[in-house]
DNA sequence: ACACGGCCGAAATAGAAGGA
DNA sequence: TCCTTCTATTTCGGCCGTGT
């Protein structure tokens, strides 16, 4: 086996036909089909069933993916050490992030970040919890950080955050005026709620579930500034976590109410990462620097 | 639309020879 | 002995046609 072939079977593993990925690698199709058959005369069995449709791995290819995407996740941790060693300090750290925490605490970390690093450059997509953590564990990600993410296998939280759910309303709203509140109490109001696969969502969810509640939302969206506006704009309230609008209710624009259900006094955001991979210098670094904003920002750190 | 295989040219590699 | 250059061989990848 040879790291081209390794490379090769990589790509059509993620890609799913030999075509797109001969497209992504800038390799004919057919150099392509002939190294993913010597490697599996070299391997001594089939890694993907052939079909009309593409390339589907088999038992023997899934494990052998896995492999692959280490060993591809290796290599790129240490072009990147080769990199910083002919001084050239750059890098790149791919972020896949929940909306609520972009545009406050993220944002900062990486102006503070690019202040002593400003040749390490960022990728960032905003994306709901599930697929954080699918992006992390493909590697398509080196760094998820997601409202409540679920702890799986090949995931490692590197740090969790407090972050209290609330539920979120004008100054001028009658809730406004109470220290806690519970969701039952919330349900007689208009409501805005994010939607499904969203990690707020799952916990209210849940909640709902256990206090054998009926939700009825006013407006269920995957924009977090959408909930934001819908409390700001005194359409009703949102439930919404007390980062996500952190700017806000410094400013006096909204209000948060705790809720007291005992399924959302427990939510936070996990900074998560593959755990079966070594990361990146640069990768490293930036997690340091998520730990040390949470820490100068006097937020409850979990681990 | 897809994978596969034959053919051919280009690039990479191995081995031999010569010079410092 | 080591390095460089040249040549023969092998490997790789692109094009194109075929079969599913």
């Amino acid at each position: 086996m040879d790291f081209t072939q390794l490379r090769y079977f990589h790509e059509v593993a993620r890609a799913g036909t030999i075509r797109k990925a001969s497209e992504r690698l800038n390799v004919a199709a057919s150099a392509l089909s002939r190294q993913i058959q010597q490697l599996e005369h070299q391997v001594g069995m089939a890694l993907f069933d052939r079909n009309s449709q593409g390339m589907r791995l088999t038992p023997a290819g899934e494990i052998y993916a896995r492999h692959a995407k280490l060993v591809m996740l290796d290599e790129e941790r240490a072009r990147n050490e080769l990199a910083e060693l002919k001084g050239l300090k750059r890098g790149i750290v791919r972020v896949v992030s929940a909306e609520g925490v972009v545009s406050d605490y993220l944002m900062q970390t990486i102006a503070a970040f690019r202040a002593s690093s400003p040749g390490v450059s960022f990728q960032l997509g905003v994306i709901g919890t599930d697929d954080i953590i699918k992006a992390v564990k493909n590697g398509d990600a080196d760094i998820g950080l997601a409202f409540n993410g679920r702890l799986e296998a090949e995931i490692e939280f590197r740090l969790q955050i407090f972050d209290r759910l609330c539920v979120v309303c004008a100054p001028s709203h009658p809730l406004a005026k109470k220290k806690s509140i519970n969701l039952r109490e919330v349900l007689g109001y208009p409501l805005a709620i994010p939607v499904t696969g969203f990690g707020i969502r799952t916990l209210i969810d849940e909640a709902c579930r256990i206090s054998r509640l009926r939700l009825n939302a006013a407006l269920m969206t995957n924009c977090i500034d959408a909930l934001r506006a819908f409390a700001f704009n005194g359409i009703g309230v949102s439930v919404i976590t007390q980062l996500s609008v952190r700017r806000e209710l410094a400013s006096g624009q909204l209000i948060a109410v705790p809720l007291t259900n005992p399924t959302l006094r427990h939510s936070s955001i996990d900074v998560m990462v593959l755990g079966a991979r070594r990361q990146p210098q640069a990768v490293e670094a930036f997690l340091k620097q998520l730990r040390d904003e949470a820490v100068a920002r006097k937020t409850q750190i979990l681990v």
